[in-house]
DNA sequence: TTGAAAGCGCTACCAC
DNA sequence: GTGGTAGCGCTTTCAA
């Protein structure tokens, strides 16, 4: 029976090693092997169910659990999924794309482990996820070098992947190229006769993988006509919003695209307080397609992102995974389209 | 010299193994244990100058990266906390605070791993966790037993910390109780004079966690009094909210709390376009503070929540993981305060 | 049907 | 100063 009587408090403070299967192997009265082959249902032997019986009662009453690095290490490799724990706080988006991926892929059979390395630079970062020994590594971003996949792929990993705005030399990508943004919300505003274009762009530093492609989208759109662009810089708060506000008309701008929902409703706001029609005085454009839009008075206009959906990027990764030899690929799958509502 | 020339394309399909400390010691030639004394600097042994260089060389041209999982699986311990991911989509007040943790943990010498457990229950999921030998382990919500935490602890974790609603036997706990939270809107309500104050409860059942308790706070404040408390069912989607709108007047509330701000939003809006005051007709109050709540108007009454710092529960980890013998600590940890605004 | 033993990559004890 | 080597927990071939 097992040592710790069920009725006493299960706060044991003895210092019991924790079980190993050699421990099973003692209890059951078999060898290792044995326990091995009982635990993981090897089909190339065959054993009596009286010993497996006595197998698994053992492997419970000593509360047995594998121990993944052992087995891992004995294997040569593991089915973990590595993936950076994004430094930034993500939206409902992201939040969704990675709940899907991964649950596809534990569908899969791999587990996904995001690890968190923050303070970590570049090829520094690269190299503490290769001593994970990953077989497939997934970096959300543009933190990633050449030199970085190296690392990686001499570790073992059988499939690196970026979701980021640029490809890199032998990982596969994603590519999520938020000029895509900035274009449709800018053609959009062209399209409806907006001439003096603002584009904000957060001042917080972490966001400027997204803010700068984004502005620059726009600027390509409305490259070649008559319209100006200008960038607004602009803080996530109210103090800032009503400041830039105040200073607002004096911008001249008929039109803004307000880098994604949340920065867009900031300013609606700042800029209603302050007297400013929209969209008579100014239009303005959001992104990310967020529910608050359609709450907002006018409703909000704005540029619905699609990102691939986590099934995909499983399957991408499990074919990787198995052709490790095939040439990375690239796909674009950042699609954006505009929603036209009330704003602009 | 490194085998695969630098100017070529580094998509070399070469299955070349990935290189050990072996391959190391033998590029330099010095035998694997100078390896581990150099590469580990271990001061208990002082190795020369020149064989330190000869090293560091081979382990840079091999592109050498230690093997995490022997390493621990040697040193019988690792310094891996384990955190199962959230599988609803947070919101900002959860980033930051697993952010800050994150950072504080990795000052302490600490790794922080989020394991994807989708579709895993109970004692299956703390088993699983348990296969990685964390030191410390995380678990956000409910969802962890006495047993779960008894595996945990037989293989060897230090440290179990729950962040929910209640104590889990021989864990430590950051009890994070969520009727503080509906106590005080409902408290602000009370003494604000509304007397049939409604309460949202989303549909998702994935918040039930969050908004069983919210509930339940809102009924205990004004037990006792002749103030009346209705439960109001509310999907996070416009129709949802406007059918509710609809047939608002006839429930007769004159106070509801809207379970969070982003309900509360999509309530006032609904609410707003039929025609109903606001707080005139019906007074309303949010949750979690976000900046939004500030943003609409009438602006948003809301309850700030107060989440325990990442660095507080980093101290708390690496404390039990000193001293595991230590009984379980438990600290209620979510303050809640009503912060008046226009909207009740 | 079961057991003995090798070895995955690494570190740390002991010898030289 | 440096090298040989045992052994962490596990799986799997080969014998019995």
């Amino acid at each position: 029976m097992v040592q710790i009587p069920k009725t006493s408090a299960p706060t044991s403070p003895a210092p019991h090693s924790v079980p190993t299967s050699a421990d099973v192997a003692r209890l059951a009265g078999v060898s290792r092997a044995t326990v091995s082959y009982v635990l993981n249902n090897t089909s190339a032997v065959r054993i009596s169910e009286p010993t497996r019986r006595r197998v698994h009662q053992a492997a419970k009453e000593l509360g047995y659990v594998p121990h993944a690095a052992a087995r891992s290490l004995r294997a040569g490799h593991s089915r973990m999924v590595l993936m950076p724990a994004p430094d930034v706080p993500v939206g409902p988006l992201y939040s969704q794309f990675f709940n899907e991926l991964q649950w596809a892929l534990s569908r899969l059979d791999y587990t996904v482990v995001q690890y968190g390395s923050v303070g970590l630079q570049g090829d520094e970062a690269a190299r503490a996820w290769a001593e994970l020994r990953p077989v497939a590594v997934l970096v959300p971003g543009s933190g990633l070098g050449t030199e970085g996949v190296a690392v990686l792929k001499r570790s073992g990993a059988r499939a690196v992947v970026t979701l980021g705005p640029d490809r890199v030399e032998g990982a596969h990508a994603l590519i999520m190229d938020h000029h895509e943004v900035g274009r449709s919300a800018g053609a959009h505003l062209r399209a409806r006769g907006y001439r003096r274009v603002g584009v904000v762009v957060p001042e917080d530093p972490g966001l400027e993988i997204f803010s700068k492609p984004r502005f620059e989208g726009v600027r390509q759109a409305l490259s070649g006509t008559d319209a100006s662009v200008t960038e607004v810089s602009l803080a996530y708060d109210e103090e800032a919003a009503s400041q830039l506000a105040a200073r607002w008309r004096s911008l001249g701008l008929d039109a803004v695209f307000a880098y994604n929902d949340e920065y867009a409703m900031l300013l609606m706001r700042a800029l209603q307080d302050e007297g400013i029609g929209i969209p008579g005085d100014t239009a303005v454009i959001g992104a990310d397609d967020l529910m608050l839009g359609r709450l907002l008075r006018p409703r909000l206009s704005t540029v619905h992102i699609d990102l691939p959906s986590g099934r995909e990027l499983a399957e991408l990764v499990d074919r990787a995974v198995r052709e490790p030899g095939a040439p990375p690929e690239a796909h674009e799958v950042l699609g954006a389209t505009v929603v036209h509502r009330e704003s602009s």
